[in-house]
DNA sequence: AAGCAATATGAAATGGGTTACATACTCAAC
DNA sequence: GTTGAGTATGTAACCCATTTCATATTGCTT
């Protein structure tokens, strides 16, 4: 069905070599004779076979993208920024969704693997390196993005301890204490750096970090709802919940309306992402912005530069994030 | 760099033909051999190279999918549908955003064209229709998402003009009228559906359709906030709302907050898509819901079909939308 | 006139699999 | 003992483009 050189060689004259350099540009072809397998290369609608091309070539132009679930609103503008400065480069993105289940990742590794894509740009579940390592190992390029692994590759995160700690800083400044934490899951390590930077703020404002206003949550919203309820049970309740991620701040907002808690009034409360509906939110959520576009494009120019020079030394670019002060934490003035 | 069969050939001293008929399994080689040549397999590390199999078996089992753009709230789903469908018949799916735009569309299908993807998935943007049809001469499979485009090929919508004939109604039974309507833009197939939805339900009811009351959009927040300021410039502003998605909605809603609007009591809003923050705004939006999911999980299911078989009937799926009635439009009792 | 670089094209190998065809062996049936 | 079906394996062609090597021609230099 599909036009392959051969046939245009033959309705030419000429041999299927010639054809290829006509059309690859980059060897000797007499001026005419070029002219000509063009015009009957678009006459005949010819689009180059890439699976045959990158079986001789040894690439294959494609990338894959391993996120944990596109339809959580954090992963998007990642994908939007590697797809963006794939395309610029000629790149094809494959897009695979783990659930952040290390047989599912597993698999799609393995997969595209199989396809031999040109590089991977992993948003990890768990320190899966061994399958990592195999990769590296094969020659595969490989840039964690988002999730720091304690692994010898090319990374691009953000700042999470500074991001949680301009969060808390806030708060503190604010006069808003004690300051609960709602972390995540504990085997993810943004949970440890984020906690970091709340602990880090605390101490340097000599206040106290009380371990029963340390909750680990799942950065779903029901379980921002279910600990919130919790600490309103406490005889001295916080002034103010610092949540790990927007979605189980909006999980506390609900319980704090379910309570009848006024926010900010009576309880502030920031999130961290800055995915879509923290705007939209009444009240509006304050939260701490990451650059998730950029985290993608850098993260894709990181493995366009590696595909490159395999022996480049290793980057690991840190992103700054960015406190978005909404009305969640700020009591508005004239009230 | 990476094992072949003749590695595994030589190693285990048999032909390549051999080791291939013991790694596809599908034909005879003794037992005790299989199992050894499998081992060796497994110990050499051997993936089969999925390029050179495509290119004898003419088939990627990777497929594309084309979005106008993943970060818009309404796409992630349809894409998760899409991919999970894709994976769990062992095929890959390659992410291209478009912007609507149609020299990026082109460009991208030719890139999809020459890496020879099994089929693809299409929400397009206008009516790109000689590129499709191109696609469809070289016998690529093509399934239509969303945007129903007059063409012959396989397609799955929702049922865009019963889902505005839903809100509409929803707000005449609530006594709500005059009501507004704030359409996409007139280049989309949607918005003549969507309107004509609106219109069946206003004549149903002996409503005039005022010319006046009908305002066109963008499907961006910004045009719901412009409009909507423009409406209550009217000397009798309507009594509601109806914006035909829901960035729009929340557009209006900001501009009615601004301009000291009640909602529900002094303008009731109704939205279309059901995308995430609807049900986070203040007061939560009332939409119609379509099935995100599932429209790019049987768009999926129904482009495997046709790569299986090329000539089926044409498959022409309209899936139903649901009203979501939340706070936007409906006066709370006991106010 | 000989020599050589530059230009122009073709033949054939290559990449890594799959498979049609050929060949060889085993075992049962008559 | 011959025939034939079933089993087992190898040889070689094929998929489609790229590229090395070989060959041929042109035009310039000395």
């Amino acid at each position: 069905m599909a036009t392959t050189i051969y046939e245009i060689a033959e309705r030419v004259g000429v041999s299927p070599a010639t054809v290829s350099r006509a059309l690859s540009g980059k060897d000797y072809v007499r001026q005419e004779l070029r002219d000509e397998i063009l015009e009957v290369a678009k006459e005949m609608n010819y689009h180059p076979n890439q699976q045959a091309r990158s079986l001789v070539l040894k690439e294959t132009h494609t990338i894959g993208l391993v996120v944990p679930d596109i339809t959580n609103p954090f992963f998007p503008s990642i994908a939007r920024g590697v797809e963006d400065v794939a395309h610029a480069h000629g790149y094809n993105v494959i897009l695979c969704n783990t659930d952040s289940n290390s047989r599912k990742e597993k698999q799609y590794l393995e997969m595209l693997y199989s396809k031999r894509v040109d590089g991977l740009i992993l948003i990890s579940s768990q320190a899966n390196t061994s399958q990592i390592k195999k990769l590296l190992e094969y020659n595969v390029p490989v840039v964690l993005a988002d999730r720091s692994i304690d692994f010898p590759c090319d990374l691009v995160t953000t700042d999470n301890t500074a991001g949680a700690y301009q969060a808390t800083k806030h708060l503190i400044g604010l006069g808003r204490y004690p300051i609960a934490i709602i972390t995540g899951p504990s085997d993810l390590p943004t949970r440890g750096e984020r906690f970091e930077g709340y602990r880090m703020a605390m101490v340097e404002n000599g206040l106290e970090v009380q371990p029963e206003l340390i909750l680990e949550g799942d950065y779903r919203q029901h379980s921002g709802y279910r600990l919130t309820k919790e600490l309103l049970k406490m005889k001295e309740p916080p002034q103010a919940i610092f949540a790990c991620n927007d979605l189980m701040a909006l999980g506390c907002m609900v319980a704090l309306e379910d309570m009848g808690v006024e926010v900010p009034e009576q309880m502030a409360v920031v999130g961290y992402d800055d995915v879509e509906f923290a705007s939209t939110t009444r009240p509006r959520l304050t939260t701490v912005a990451q650059p998730k576009y950029e985290m993608g494009s850098i993260a894709c120019e990181t493995l366009l530069k590696r595909i490159r020079d395999k022996d480049a030394p290793q980057r690991r670019v840190v992103l700054q994030t960015q406190l978005v002060v909404r009305e969640s934490s700020v009591v508005a003035e004239g009230r």
